[in-house]
DNA sequence: CATAATATCTGACTTTAGTCAGATAAATTA
DNA sequence: TAATTTATCTGACTAAAGTCAGATATTATG
């Protein structure tokens, strides 16, 4: 005997909807309704304009523009016309909103902290939970193009070659690979994109130009939670949509036996195998798709 | 760099409140306001008792009562005195509000099939939601005294068998070993419990008792993702308490080398290491634990 | 048996969320 | 420049959820 399938899904459910409001609706034990609360959040992390802010909390424009009014009301955030278009508006928090929003930061983040201290294996844990935001959250992943100096993109490069090392037979050292300086990763030479999940980075490509008509593709790589999702497929169309409108007219890649899914992906994707085209020592197979 | 623990729980928690609505709150879908089909919910999963239902949901009693009505007016409920006691109310569906019931579970399982059979790689997905949703609900789990027959209790005991065959050097074979009579872990003589998370059976042990002052404790087995919340402790504390409850003085039990975690469990919680005390072909340690 | 406790119900409220039809002002387009 | 589109705001509404103070009937307790 198994267990349904579909009853341990509804069980998870259950187990969510009856937690996550301790979880995530620590918005509520701050004397605001969740409205307010969830806007003064977005406001917050970031967004500033108010059609932003609507669009993203999915709130009718009546709606939000009392949210907004109460907000301002307390003294947690003012709005002024945005500066290039004077229908729309800006919103940021005040000093006594900034407190505020800590203070839910705060809340948030103990409660996270004390989930994961209550657990006997954290590690396992996160990961489980990685794997289930990815799942849930693949309609929101978006790729962003970063330099790939920033700490998101590092953050990507250093588990690529993580993963290499355990990969290869012998080792991945990146010193005795060419690491691509980050300037042929930047526009107009080249550009380095970053899959983001709900905040988080669960993958990357590099398109590394030289300026002529031929580019490489590297670094491409997705988070062991991410797999499955399509996710990598998604990361080489953008990256061949940049090199295009870079107005390159050729891709190659060099990549490893080691990483047979990696080379099933080019192939089914337009990608012809190539006679081996630069000295590194770790690919052994290469290569080419022309745009 | 790694990412940040914390940030990595709330960005699951933000997965799973701006999809969970999705999954769970199809209550909607059905032009029913949601308390309502929570309640309706409820009761068609078993709970008639007006009370425990309010118990269960948090609700007010005067908004209980009013939810009970507009279900009753809408002919899918219908509700008597409690036999014993003619103050409570019990509630169950009619032949309507069973049709309808299953409507809302078919969406659920509906939705629950879709979100599984999108994801490249189901078992693991599923595995990671298990352990998510014991750490999430290790607050709702319940031990029940079970038939060792149930199929709760056989999914238990078929794990537990499989673990110990992978686990022992040369494998398991359950007919080599004394498999004990199920009437032997169902009162008077001994018991048998599962422990439930949210509807599902993630843990047992028998207490196997002979008529005598002397009983076994067995087939204590842990879910892999309920490992780590203290629920085997938990488990022979209850089976410890049964055991007092049917006036056993000393409980044994026998066990391997090759589950260290069990025998660090034993010593931690009172029970000494005894001579072999049967002749059965797996165990190679033995305890005894004075009641 | 009187009194207290319990379970539910009813009526009168409040808060929150959300809808919808204009009003207003600014930017875009013909 | 006139007409149209866009972003926000205001007023007038509704639905849902929840609170609270009794009312009522029943059971438990001294």
């Amino acid at each position: 005997m198994t267990l349904d399938p579909i009853a341990r899904v509804r069980r998870f459910n259950r187990a969510v909807t009856s937690e996550v409001g301790a979880l995530d609706t620590s918005f509520l034990g701050r004397g605001r309704p969740l409205g307010s609360a969830r806007v003064l959040n977005a406001i917050g992390h970031g967004q500033s304009d108010v059609a932003a802010i609507r669009e993203y909390l999915g709130l009718d424009s009546g709606l939000m523009s009392r949210l907004l009014r109460g907000l301002e009301d307390d003294g947690l955030i003012e709005t002024i016309p945005h500066p290039d278009d004077a229908r729309r508006r800006v919103a940021r928090l005040t000093k006594a909103g900034r407190s505020e929003f800590r203070a839910y930061e705060a809340l948030s983040n103990a409660q996270a902290k004390d989930f994961l201290t209550r657990h006997a294996r954290p590690e396992e844990l996160l990961r489980a939970m990685d794997l289930v935001a990815s799942a849930l959250g693949r309609g929101r992943i978006v790729l962003e193009e970063a330099d790939p100096r920033r700490d998101d993109a590092r953050y990507c490069l250093g588990e690529y070659y993580a993963e290499l090392s355990r990969r290869f037979a012998n080792g991945f050292d990146v010193s005795l690979s060419r690491d691509p300086e980050a300037v042929d990763m930047i526009r107009p030479r080249g550009a380095f994109l970053v899959a983001m999940s709900d905040g988080l980075p669960i993958g990357c490509v590099g398109l590394k130009g030289g300026g002529g008509e031929i580019a490489e593709i590297k670094r491409l790589w997705v988070a062991p939670s991410a797999r499955g999702l399509g996710l990598a497929r998604r990361l080489m169309n953008a990256a061949e949509d940049i090199a295009r409108e870079l107005s390159i007219k050729a891709l190659r890649l060099d990549t490893n036996s080691a990483l047979p899914e990696a080379q099933q992906l080019y192939r089914n994707s337009g990608w012809n195998e190539i006679e081996r085209f630069n000295d590194d020592p770790y690919p052994d197979t290469f290569f080419e798709k022309q745009l």
